[in-house]
RNA sequence: GCCGAGGUGGCCCAGCGGUACGGCGCCAGACUUGAGAUCUGGUUCCCUUGUGGAUCGGGAGUUCGAAUCUCUCCCUCGGCGCCA
């Protein structure tokens, strides 16, 4: 959630910030005009409680005194009725300006590029040699002006015909039992799936990040302040029943971690790498990636998660996309990092850069990590502080992918695809955690 | 799931129908060459900053008045039951 005393204070702020996210600003409009007639009836109702607690004192004393109270009682009674009437128009105006509140965005920091569409994010670098079929040089240059790369003379096979060919992911079955965007994963992909789990963590925890196992559900107001609305509506399973959401990443439950805690400046920052499985319905991606392992359901996930002192926050967003960098070096998958759009955005971050690896057989740059700062936004609706010399202050959160296993492993089989088309090789860093060197028929 | 005990400002704790006691920590000032000790003041949130309002796990109720009484939900601890 924004800060309101800013928003009051410094509309203009707001308005150029929603204007850059191609967000409407009549939102800001109508939070205005609730927020006038909420300032106008507190004040009504300040003064009746202040009226109030006068003549309830007035009884106390005159009980003490012996006298008859009753006549101020009947009078308290009359501003009980009218306090009632006033409250209850105030509750309905808080909770239409609360609800209005929650839906505006972060604002947008300077370094955001202005612009809408996914398409037209900004390229930061590039990493590696991509491997191109000769069809996809053209978008390829475009995707990644200046990036290396060598020519394919047939495209590789794709994830999910080599997947089915291996017979390491059932996906018919899953549809079976749990319908499409379910896997059944097997044999050696899910021991190279573990490698890669065990890998990320060994590699966040050398980096200074606590492992944590977060709960995979969490309760509406733990989701409320960790989220935002499009979140709920397109991304979250509900538990039938009960006050519990499945998370669609580590972040959320991360995040909600020290909910309505003041942390010790001293312990700041605090780095967390979560381990979680995300659950996430994707409504609203009808007829994207529908094959294959590439967008599903359910798919494990190592995220970083930072708290810090607002003044330190960029410099910690750049070690989480350095991390995320690293990582995605390790396994020798080449990427390029992209600034993302002000319209692309989401509601949290205030800026945010993706890491988007090369996938040779669909000829794509695709999305593999996801790194954004969330200044305060996330931590006033969790209300998460810090002590500060001169008072609390809200900490800033930032979140990371530091990998994916579904996606990654769809890269490294398409990057890392052997000649014959028949499997695919395990990148060197995970073969001490796998104990093989390929994965084939 | 059942029974019992609890949930009070950053922390500990008192109050158990008359408007939140005390301690610790922290911040500021005084004293000091400095630190410590000591003393004084402050230390949740809201608004149009006042002899203002709210706040005792959440919500509802009784009352002129609720931390205190009633109902309900949540959570913590202990015991029993069930269980991978």
């Amino acid at each position: 959630m924004i800060d309101i005393k800013l928003l009051r204070e410094n509309p203009s702020l707001f308005y150029d910030s929603c204007k850059a996210r191609g967000f409407d600003t009549k939102v800001l409009d109508q939070f205005f005009q609730l927020d006038e007639k909420w300032r106008e009836n507190l004040k009504a109702i300040n003064q009746v409680k202040h009226e109030k607690n006068n003549l309830s004192l007035e009884v106390s004393t005159a009980v003490k005194e012996g006298r008859d109270p009753s006549q101020i009682k009947e009078k308290v009674r009359d501003l009980n009725t009218k306090l009632a009437s006033i409250e209850g128009e105030q509750k309905e105006i808080e909770d239409s300006r609360t609800r209005i509140a929650k839906l505006i965005p972060n604002l947008l920091d300077k370094g955001a590029p202005h612009c809408l569409t996914e398409e037209e994010a900004v390229l930061v670098r590039t990493w590696g040699t991509a491997k191109v079929f000769q069809e996809d040089i053209e978008s390829f240059k475009k995707a990644a002006n200046g990036m290396e790369y060598e020519v394919l003379e047939s495209r590789p096979t794709s994830h999910v015909d080599l997947v089915q060919d291996i017979g390491i992911v059932d996906l018919e079955r899953a549809a079976k039992t749990s319908g499409a965007r379910f896997y059944f994963m097997k044999n050696r992909l899910v021991k190279l799936e573990m490698a890669l789990v065990n890998y990320a963590l060994d590699f966040l925890s050398e980096r200074g990040f606590e492992l944590v196992e977060p709960p995979f559900m969490l309760n509406y107001k733990a989701m409320e302040g960790a989220t935002d609305v499009e979140t709920f509506k397109d991304t979250l399973y509900k538990i039938e029943g009960e006050d519990l959401y499945l998370i669609s990443t580590a972040e959320h439950p991360l995040a909600a971690y020290f909910q309505d805690e003041i942390l010790e400046e001293s312990n700041l920052p605090v780095r967390l790498a979560g381990i979680s499985p995300c659950f996430r319905k994707e409504a609203g991606s009808h007829g994207k990636d529908t094959k294959g392992i590439f967008r599903v359901h359910q798919f494990t996930k190592i995220e970083q998660f930072i708290y810090c002192r607002p003044e330190d926050s960029w410099d910690f967003f750049d070690e989480l996309v350095k991390n995320s960098e690293d990582m995605f070096r390790s396994l020798e998958l080449p990427y390029r990092v992209v600034n993302i759009c002000s319209g692309d955005l989401g509601n949290l971050a205030s800026r945010k850069f993706d890491i988007e690896a090369w996938f040779p057989s669909q000829g794509k740059f695709r999305e593999v990590v996801s790194a954004s700062n969330d200044t305060d936004y996330q931590s006033r609706s969790l209300n998460i502080r810090y002590r500060a010399k001169g008072g609390n202050r809200f900490v800033h959160t930032l979140n990371s992918t530091a990998v994916a296993t579904t996606r990654a492993l769809v890269a490294i089989m398409e990057n890392n695809q052997l000649k014959d088309q028949t499997g695919f090789h395990v990148p060197k860093a995970l073969i001490p955690y796998t104990g093989f060197e390929t994965i084939t028929k």
